[in-house]
RNA sequence: GGGGAAGUGGCGGAAUUGGCAGACGCGCAGGCCUUAGGAGCCUGUGCCUUCGGGCGUGUGGGUUCGAGUCCCACCUUCCCCA
């Protein structure tokens, strides 16, 4: 028997693993070849649409992005392979803030720098070996993209779901202008340190609440339990009622007070009222002697943001505004305060006080000495003082005609009782705001909306569209939208009376782009509408959607509500967006996040110095995709080491096994763990754990070459099995499968092929090792053929000598046997 | 504050879902080879040990013949929030 070792291998071909060489060979190769374009249809494949959420075009793809994309790419390779006609496609989501930023920065203009940024990370995606569909790539930015987001805004116009209305923003008084969120570090304007106060604004919303019942319902969508949960919280419905109190004796044009409860049993424990700072009575009920401290107070609870006014941790504080206000239920007249852990964008913004019965409630009662009375009794109560609220179930006391009823049964009484005497209704209330669309920034897509002094607000007519953002604008470090001084942009004259008139300055956020950018992607290149609907019914709901769990409330609760205004305008037949969502895992460094500011790590180095096919394998070795992954520097060894072991083995000539006399036993062997390495690869691609498929391919390389060693296998038998490993391996190595395909003689190309399939029966082996455990230790492993009954098990079992000295004279009370397992003996 | 996820060797992680804990890989140690390399090959590697064995999956209890896995309480870390 011959033992050939790998050197004689590689000597005899002299080649050696050269991913510099071959990966940008295969690149062009695939460009030229068209593999990655994909038809609308394919006879006889099923459509299968693997969508990645498209990235921010921030300058450089880093590791982290590698690990998102790659990741999504492997999983699009596996279902092709799988039989799939797959859509893979990939874009920019190219408007934002950033290019500002580095427009006012830099003196560059926010479209230059864009697609400047967008060419460098073109280059990188093309690096990472990814099989996208480029022909139907998207950029937000490009007025054949943004035209559209003008035309379903003008739809939902129309529709009623587009509304104009005061809402709260953040505001920096030195810059003069509104901040997004994200430029608020602090509590403070991240360009200039001003603190940001809060301010109403007239600003454009889309009535996401509209479907905020049918947003909770998720039976529609294979999604993680933990993000549908986190929608759900998200839209936070509660029902309960809304009640009045009078305020008549101020003679006002409000007569009361709204108040949204989830707990109206306890009305009747009512001791105060409090309003958010910005509740719209509030000027109006200030009394002269409080009016200083209470003005004071809201100019101080403008500057905390909501995280902050609702943590619990936080002392609650208030202010008398030196009004009442009556319960209508017990006639009682009690104070109206001013406390900011109310929010004036929850309920009704004002809430009514019961401290036995509320924490919050308790807390300030507590603090600012007003009474408690208890109006549910706990159970034992002696009618003593309580020392925390109380929360739980009771019987009503102190309640009127309600006094001895249960509190489940009071809340229904005491409900119909209010809504009989019109002092209030049952109602339900949401914590999902509507979708605030405005945005006060040049980089955005251009709201298309007119102002006449005639015609009031006028929709831009269809047939204008798009409205374009201006070339030559200036960016200078005011924080003023550049649109707000563009005379040009803004003066415009009327559709309807042809008057001159002002365009809206506002842009649009940029989540509405990501909306429906899945839509676009079916058929991008449509110049007659946002998509066609009969192309796009064959794709989505998406089959696959994969991105970060950071989008859990945001994007993905926008593109729902999007897709269900599309629906009942008429332009999809589906009720989702994504029909299943993977969430895959963060990659970080010791020192925290690799994406975002802090520490961006860009690929290209690694792809210099390894080549991407081994960064590939790296990062899908790192741990479960979903999980996320550590980054080191130094395990990047294990995928390069062995990537030269699999080039190895491919190209050993199996001419050199002809010489050596068939063993039945070694091509059994190697047929065997073909079909185990099969089964298990496609089950763990299947469920995203890359990781096992990559090391269940190591350890069949690894008992590949051990086979070679120990020889008596057929040319065809190894050839097989390394046309296994590579059509297994190809959807995480593009590049070195694709070389070892070609070089072992077949047809381009391998990305072509399906997975080997496997037979069940032969990845069950015959014989197993069977545990022995006296009293649940292990004593004894016993190689026994797979069918072996329990008797045979036992007397191989009594026959070790290992076994018997931890039996002998004692007696067995109990044997357990788990076929093909283990033999557990109880003595005693 | 609210919501979510997770704790296993020096490190990343595996474990057929209640049945041999530590697969696979990194790192480390020893050896081999020589085009002296960031290459390749072989061996070893959870801890303790009187070499019989004992102890080990964040902590403390519990269920079970048997627990990383199930139940209860606690501790810690990470992620997300118009």
């Amino acid at each position: 028997m011959t033992s050939t070792k790998q050197t004689d291998a590689g000597s005899a071909t002299g080649d050696r693993y050269s991913p510099a060489e071959i990966e940008p060979k295969w690149q062009a190769r695939w460009d030229e070849s068209g593999i990655n374009k994909t038809r609308d249809s394919e006879p006889g494949k099923p459509n299968w649409y693997a969508l990645s959420m498209f990235p921010y075009p921030s300058g450089d793809l880093h590791v982290g992005h590698w690990f998102m994309y790659v990741g999504a790419d492997v999983h699009a390779r596996f279902m092709r392979m799988q039989g799939y006609n797959v859509l893979h496609p990939q874009g920019f989501d190219a408007f934002g803030l950033p290019a500002e930023n580095a427009a006012i920065e830099r003196d560059i203009h926010p479209r230059d720098w864009t697609y400047g940024t967008i060419e460098n990370m073109r280059g990188q995606f093309r690096l990472m070996g990814a099989s996208y569909d480029w022909d139907r790539e998207i950029v937000t930015c490009n007025p054949d993209y943004y035209r559209w987001n003008q035309y379903f805004f003008l739809k939902f116009f129309e529709k009623g779901l587009a509304y104009r209305a005061e809402g709260p923003v953040n505001w920096c008084e030195t810059d003069q202008t509104t901040l997004a969120n994200e430029q608020v570090r602090d509590g403070v304007c991240e360009r200039c340190g001003t603190p940001i106060v809060r301010r109403n604004m007239t600003q454009w919303f889309f009535r996401i609440t509209d479907y905020a019942d049918e947003l909770l319902d998720m039976s529609k969508i294979e999604w993680p339990e933990n993000i549908k949960t986190m929608q759900t919280n998200w839209i936070g419905k509660s029902t309960g009622v809304d009640i009045n109190f009078d305020i008549s004796e101020y003679g006002l044009e409000e007569k009361h007070i709204t108040t949204f409860t989830t707990r109206i049993d306890t009305v009747y424990g009512v001791t105060f009222i409090v309003l958010a700072p910005e509740h719209p009575l509030v000027e109006s009920l200030i009394q002269p002697a409080q009016e200083k401290a209470v003005r004071a107070y809201i100019a101080a609870a403008g500057k905390a943001s909501e995280i902050e006014r609702t943590s619990t941790e936080r002392e609650k504080t208030g202010v008398h505004t030196g009004s009442h206000a009556l319960n209508p239920l017990n006639g009682e007249r009690v104070p109206i305060l001013v406390g900011d852990y109310v929010l004036s964008t929850y309920g009704r913004g004002a809430v009514m006080g019961v401290p036995a019965h509320d924490e919050r409630d308790f807390v300030f009662a507590r603090k600012y000495d007003l009474p408690v009375r208890v109006v549910i009794a706990p159970r034992d109560w002696d009618g003593g003082e309580l020392k925390e609220a109380y929360l739980s179930a009771g019987v009503h006391v102190n309640s009127g005609e309600f006094d001895g009823l249960p509190n489940r049964e009071g809340m229904e009484k005491i409900s119909d009782k209010i809504e009989a005497n019109n002092w209030g209704s049952r109602t339900v209330s949401y914590k999902m705001r509507d979708w605030l669309i405005s945005r006060q920034r040049y980089w955005g897509t251009p709201i298309p909306m007119i102002y006449c002094d005639h015609c009031g607000t006028v929709p831009v007519p269809e047939s204008d569209l798009p409205v374009l953002l201006p070339e030559h604008a200036e960016f200078k470090p005011t924080g003023r939208s550049p649109l707000i001084d563009d005379a040009e942009f803004v003066n415009t004259t009327c559709p309807d009376c042809g008057k001159p008139a002002k365009r809206e300055t506002d842009t649009m956020d940029t989540f509405m782009d990501s909306s429906w950018y899945h839509l676009r992607f079916t058929s991008p290149k449509n110049d007659k509408e946002p998509f066609d609907p009969e192309i796009a019914r064959n794709w989505v709901p998406v089959h696959r959607y994969m991105g970060g769990v950071e989008h859990a409330v945001m994007h993905l609760l926008y593109s729902r509500f999007f897709n269900k205004a599309l629906r009942d305008l008429g332009m999809v037949d589906f009720d989702e967006p994504y029909a299943r969502l993977f969430n895959q895992g963060m990659l970080i460094t010791e020192g925290g996040k690799i994406s975002k500011r802090n520490r961006p790590m860009p690929a290209d180095p690694l792809v210099d110095r390894f080549g991407t096919d081994t960064v590939r394998c790296y990062l899908m070795f790192l741990g479960p995709w979903g999980d996320g992954g550590v980054w080191s520097d130094e395990g990047m060894n294990g995928p390069s080491r062995w990537l030269n072991r699999v080039w190895d083995l491919a190209r050993r000539d199996p001419e050199r096994l002809a010489s050596v006399t068939v063993d039945p036993k070694a091509e059994e062997a190697i047929n065997r763990a073909g079909h185990i390495v099969s089964k298990r690869a496609a089950e763990d691609y299947e469920q995203f754990k890359f990781n096992t498929v990559i090391s269940a391919l190591m350890e069949y390389t690894n008992e590949l070459a051990r086979l070679w060693d120990a020889g008596g296998i057929s040319p065809p038998a190894w050839r097989e099995a390394i046309e296994k490993l590579l059509r297994l391996l190809a959807p995480i190595a593009p590049h070195i499968t694709e070389e070892l395909w070609e070089k072992s003689g077949r047809d381009f190309s391998i990305h072509n092929e399906l997975l080997p399939d496997w037979d069940d029966a032969l990845t069950i082996a015959d014989l197993v090792t069977i545990v022995v455990q006296i009293n649940g230790k292990v004593r004894a492993k016993l190689e026994l053929p797979a069918d072996s009954s329990e008797e045979d098990v036992a007397t191989a079992a009594m026959a070790d000598r290992n076994v018997q000295a931890h039996t002998e004279g004692k007696q067995i009370r109990k044997r357990i046997y788990v076929p093909g397992r283990l033999l557990n003996l109880v003595v005693g």
